[in-house]
DNA sequence: AAATCGGCAAGTGTATGCAGTTTGTGCCGA
DNA sequence: TCGGCACAAACTGCATACACTTGCCGATTT
């Protein structure tokens, strides 16, 4: 309902009926997670092929695939002649992908504090800068945007891209469990000025202070998104 | 040839004809990726679906879907309406992914020597004892297999299953580039030394001595596969 | 009355056919 | 002789049909 722009069932599907781009099946793919990452589904739920079929007005084939990749990405969990669920991840199992994020966060920041070329840290920086006007202003929703891409630039900076697979991949599993965190109380400032610290230690090329400052802002993060967590797992 | 075991076609499929155990592309994945991965399979080969769906005697639809899950483990890489082949790694890419495992192996060291159990210090210092005799003996066989049991120790000690997670996938993805490292002169001695390092830093509770240990020696088995990854570039 | 077995319904796993795209090859023109 | 265009073969993407498995409900038996 919210995210009907990345729904494809009347909307694209009318236009592009007949055009084999090859992308149906991602289509799907974007759609259904963005309803998991969303919380539209909840964990638990069932992903029943035929009403996904129908849903998307599309064969069962292109459903079983998208449901393989959904579960090869750790979103949903596939049980053999038993159909598949939107993926239950244990507090346990929770806690261990946000410590997962932190190392991988630190690692990226560590080496964009070696490796970023002066671009990079000027882009970082000016970004950064601008964001804090979004922080006074408390823009929420463009703030997360903000967010989201000075992570996207943390991992790129990294100039590793099997981290970077590996952090992008890890970051979209926590979805489910970040969102609406900026909705905490002085969430942004705190994230702003954590985020400062990095900026200052990769810009300085310290890599070890680039690599605790971040390491504490995901441990921050990780706390601060526990308590939707909880609240999510109760009532699933 | 030399994996029959893996490979379903007549054996296995002979027996279990009917045997509806979910498992047909489990299976398949699993043919697929040790063909890839013991280096039947060159990078770049085309992996055809009909090919495949006659090889394995089966039909196109469960190919699709191991092929799907294989591009999701990064071992093929699929096009669009192209096909698939074996995924062909840069060696820029090649070298970002050692980077990652000494990275997370490195963080799975530290945790080690921090979360371990008794239970779990006391086994890995005895089959790391008992790996010296293999070495001894230029057992190369059985110290490879005592090499990877020695690394899911180590991954499953950090007791983070989600870190866990990332270094097997990463361990497999470079598996096909790691075959043959210990047939070179020393390197036997070399590992268990550096294992050795790893350890007592463990055993002794010192995470960054085990970290810097568990990194140092990724970063030398890297160095050492580095020949063969050329070797294979070259050919394929 | 409780437990077990048989049948039924729902749903997944696999096979096959058709439509559309890509790519290689041969022909035509310059 | 070389470049562009068109056609055809091969292959992928999706749809549909069928086979098998699983879970549930009720009837029968102990």
């Amino acid at each position: 309902m919210a995210i009907e722009g990345t729904e494809p069932k009347e909307a694209a599907r009318g236009k592009r009926k007949l055009i084999r781009a090859g992308t149906t099946v991602d289509q799907m793919v974007s759609a259904i997670s963005d309803r998991i990452v969303t919380g539209v589904m909840r964990p638990g739920e069932k992903l029943d092929e035929v009403s996904l079929a129908e849903r998307y007005k599309v064969s069962r084939t292109p459903v079983r695939e998208a449901l393989s990749r959904l579960g090869a990405m750790g979103l949903v969990d596939r049980r053999p002649n038993r159909g598949a669920i939107v993926a239950i991840v244990s507090p346990a199992h929770l806690a261990s992908m946000f410590e997962s994020m932190a190392e991988l966060e630190a690692i990226c920041a560590r080496f964009c504090a070696q490796r970023m070329t002066q671009k990079e840290r000027r882009a970082m920086e000016i970004e950064h800068q601008a964001a804090s006007q979004l922080v006074a202003r408390r823009e929420e929703a463009a703030y997360e945007l903000f967010n989201s891409d000075f992570h996207a630039r943390l991992y790129s900076g990294a100039h590793s891209p099997h981290i970077r697979d590996l952090a992008l991949q890890t970051r979209s599993r926590l979805a489910p469990f970040r969102r609406a965190q900026f909705r905490l109380d002085g969430r942004l400032q705190k994230s702003w000025r954590e985020h400062d610290l990095i900026v200052a230690a990769i810009l300085a090329g310290d890599g070890e202070a680039a690599c605790a400052a971040a390491r504490d802002h995901m441990t921050i993060v990780s706390e601060a998104s526990a308590v939707f967590a909880h609240d999510e797992g109760g009532e699933a």
